[in-house]
RNA sequence: AGGGUUGUCGCCAAGCGGUAAGGCACAGGGUUUUGAUCCCUGCAUUCGCAGGUUCGAAUCCUGCCAGCCCUGCCA
């Protein structure tokens, strides 16, 4: 057990609190650390998810024990074996190993069966003929306390046979329920005599038609852990007031592990929703292109975007845990992909929203074939060999009619160097009928040849440029926040319609042929872009662009 | 007299009685064939507020204030 400097992540950030319990525990008779991730099959997961999974994995690796990996499918309504393999696959990609432990709570329905018996037993549970209604009304309020059942003190014997009938379909949905035995009149409402199994004749995903009754949450949860003998039960602040009743389900049943739940405060995200049902809402009205659209913080929307699995995980890392409830800021996010992305992928030239650059003085029917490097720093990335010829595209945005000051691109007038070619020096533009730049006429300068180290002048910007002839039409994905911030919603929040852009005619250099699904590049000057999964083909390339470069440019300073 | 919980820089977040870590963001400077990267530099006399204890308090005590969660046969 490596105990005594374990509170110390992959940063060498310190530790959190959670390390602090942990530490403590193991000075005492505990020797081990036992996690589990428990997610309900019901959705796909998110970032938020992932905070969890980096945590409680994260926790039995830097303490040498072990994490499980468990469905929580104990309500088979909201369940589907299609949730349960795409959360499968999240987890195995955000880099995370269950090893042989997987498991599911519905594996576990007839030992919890045999608990409740247990309680009834012990006169701790009692069959409850109340509807759901006619127990909210006793159920009592914030301030006031609840009335308890009249079947409350129905005897032993009489709860076992109604129990087992409920086991065996005598009962309808919402006749009976069978319920803890606790205290009506405790100020924590979960407290007041809570129930603990329901009638529901469902098809459940895993155990089929055998169960019409299924045990709720706070009674199946602090059993699931105890059978897997977890040491540490982490999950999120909302559980904190359900507490009281774990550590009741296991002093009552008297297990020999008691395992620890430990609240901490779930993800939130700048400019990020994260529910689930304005996931779904979204999905179905078909605003997004399904669960995995890149615009989507679903992990598989993530991915598809391009984010590498290290990039979340040292999100997760960079972002702590504590029990405050907190707005990440998504920059923070945006960080930690472009410092995973930035030393080792490709840089190469791409126009975005093109304009014709036509240099006068070199010859029509030429193409040379220039060396840039793949990476201006990692050198192990080798060359490339890119066609220049006399027309190029260039950015639209690199040429300006009337420039503000220090506008390092295009003007009449000005001169740029072309990344990796020549200097070139603006003429003169063509606008077209409705007033649009079209067409620049430059001159170059043929001693200003890149890797001759001229020293003749020095421009101040450079700009990157496509060889007409030669450039590979394809498509670029643009995005932004899904929402936008609206005072007039109740919600706070709408859907942002502008959260795609298709740049429809994005130019790129010969060197993105051949690109496969999830190939990423920098586009120079534009960004991080991702070959689509979806809707690439060798003869359509479809870029999603992974995020922008930052930038310090102000184009409104005058 | 409901219960629980949180409040440290714009945003995260260490700190656990010895005199405010770190990251993101931001600002300034240097390098640069990406207005990127990289490199410096700056960025809380103060820890929700008010008292108290102490030689000494973000850390202990008291009282306020604010935010979040809880009245599913959801998880």
């Amino acid at each position: 057990m490596e105990n005594e400097n374990a509170n110390e992540n992959s940063l060498g950030n310190t530790g959190n609190f959670i390390h602090t319990y942990i530490n403590e525990d193991l000075k005492g008779e505990l020797n081990r650390v036992h996690t589990r991730f428990p997610p309900e099959p019901n959705g796909y997961l998110h970032i938020g998810h992932a905070k969890s999974i980096c945590l409680n994995f994260g926790l039995a690796k830097l303490y040498g024990g072990k994490c499980n990996l468990r469905f929580d499918d104990t309500n088979p309504a909201k369940e589907d074996t299609e949730f349960v393999n795409s959360i499968k696959d999240d987890i195995k990609w955000l880099g995370f190993d269950w090893e042989d432990r997987l498991f599911f709570a519905s594996s576990y329905f007839e030992k919890m069966y045999e608990y409740a018996v247990l309680l009834i037993k012990k006169g701790k549970a009692f069959v409850c003929d109340m509807t759901a209604e006619e127990m909210k009304d006793a159920r009592g309020t914030l301030n006031a306390p609840g009335k308890e059942s009249p079947y409350r003190n129905r005897s032993v014997e009489e709860n076992l046979d109604l129990f087992e009938r409920m086991k065996n379909g005598e009962f309808k949905d919402g006749e009976k329920t069978l319920r803890a035995k606790i205290d009506m009149s405790s100020a924590n409402i979960n407290m007041r005599d809570p129930v603990i199994y329901r009638i529901a004749h469902a098809y459940h995903h895993a155990t089929k038609d055998k169960w019409c009754i299924y045990p709720m949450y706070d009674f199946a949860h602090p059993v699931e852990d105890a059978i897997e003998e977890i040491t540490h039960s982490i999950c999120t602040m909302e559980f904190e007031d359900h507490r009281p009743l774990y550590d009741w389900v296991i002093n009552e049943i008297d297990f020999p592990v008691k395992p620890r739940q430990i609240e901490f405060a779930k993800l939130n995200l700048s400019n990020t929703i994260m529910g689930k049902r304005f996931l779904r809402a979204l999905v179905e009205e078909g605003k997004v292109d399904g669960w995995n659209d890149p615009r989507l913080i679903t992990l598989s929307g993530i991915r598809r975007r391009g984010y590498t699995p290290e990039s979340i995980r040292k999100f997760c890392d960079m972002i702590g845990v504590s029990k405050a409830n907190s707005i990440v800021d998504t920059a923070q996010l945006e960080y930690c992909i472009r410092e995973d992305l930035k030393d080792k992928t490709p840089v190469i030239m791409s126009v975005l929203d093109p304009i014709k650059l036509i240099i006068t003085n070199y010859p029509e029917n030429e193409t040379e074939m220039l060396e840039i490097e793949n990476h201006p720093e990692n050198e192990s990335l080798g060359k490339r060999q890119v066609p220049f010829t006399r027309e190029l595209y260039i950015e639209r945005s690199d040429f300006m009619e009337e420039p503000p000051k220090k506008f390092f691109r295009l003007s009449v007038g000005k001169e740029v160097r072309l990344k990796g070619a020549y200097f070139v020096t603006c003429t003169d533009f063509v606008k077209d009928e409705n007033g649009v730049v079209t067409e620049l006429h430059c001159t170059y300068d043929p001693e200003t040849k890149s890797g001759l180290n001229f020293m003749g002048r020095k421009v101040k910007g450079t700009i990157h440029w496509v060889s007409v002839p030669n450039a590979v039409k394809t498509k670029a994905m643009l995005y932004e926040n899904l929402t936008v911030e609206d005072e007039n919603d109740e919600k706070g929040y709408r859907f942002n319609p502008n959260s795609l852009t298709i740049a429809e005619n994005c130019m790129c250099e010969p060197a993105v042929k051949g690109a496969k699904p999830m190939d990423r590049f920098q586009f120079i000057r534009n960004g991080y872009f991702c070959v689509d999964s979806k809707n690439s083909t060798d003869e359509n390339l479809v870029f999603n662009r992974i995020v922008s470069l930052k930038s310090s440019f102000k184009p409104n300073l005058k």
